[in-house]
DNA sequence: CTATCTGCAAACGTTTTGCATCTGT
DNA sequence: ACAGATGCAAAACGTTTGCAGATAG
């Protein structure tokens, strides 16, 4: 187990959290909560949800995951850390990443004051299993 | 009260899901449910939230308002039909409109397969208040 | 007249919390 | 040694559901 590559994260690194590091490491599923507490639990079996829910609140302060707000009913979770931007099936909620750089600015006058830290952007449609 | 207006939506109008309609036409807050429950309860103090789910359940299917999913806590609903993008404030998750084209079109090869549907931009970034 | 809506309360799924115990550093 | 993590259970939160009675069309 690489602990060394988490040691940057400035967490302390108990044997629970290694293992989710381990699961969401080079990922693609976009897991909820609950995915990632079935799969951890098969490892350590007192898990429990304040744990995961724990780890993965550290790991989004750390900037190491982000929380995806896509899934109207629950929080869903993606470990790549590389700019990117996804496509969502609207029947089975399944999303695919999309690394592909979209030069998309937001006019200064458009600004409305705010200071811009972002942008993300989502692609709708209907995966091949759905249609 | 312009009833007539609304007649094209082909669902009961009861005198609840007028004040709801009333207090959507126009609104740019994007409001939660609750939000919409509390004002409408000032003239119905009976209302219920079953009511407020079901009519914003019935103008959604109906195309009538968008469910964003911006906000991770709660729904919101954007009564605004057009198309636009949104700029929003991690902060205090205010939510401002961005009424413009920014011509933008998934790449053929990277639609993996999906039947395209529609496209979404967030923009973030802290508002005037919140800084 | 009747298909649909309302209001209430109970149920649901996800996330958060309090707290006693334990552990990484 | 001690700041911070764990596990458990209970609670909180937004949303959904079942149902009896009411109402728009």
């Amino acid at each position: 187990m690489p602990v060394q590559k988490y040691r940057s994260l400035q967490i302390k690194l108990t044997p629970q959290r290694l293992a989710i590091l381990s699961y969401l490491n080079g990922n693609k599923t976009h897991p909820s909560a609950e995915d990632i507490y079935k799969a951890v639990q098969k490892q350590y079996p007192t898990m429990s949800f304040a744990t995961v829910y724990n780890t993965l609140e550290a790991l989004r302060d750390k900037g190491n995951i982000r929380e995806l707000k896509i899934d109207p009913a629950k929080k869903r979770y993606d470990p790549d850390n590389t700019p990117h931007h996804h496509l969502i099936c609207v029947k089975c909620n399944c999303i695919v990443d999309i690394h592909e750089d979209f030069d998309l600015n937001l006019p200064g006058k458009l600004t409305r004051g705010f200071d811009l830290i972002g942008k993300s952007i989502e692609f709708y449609g209907i995966c091949r299993k759905c249609k």
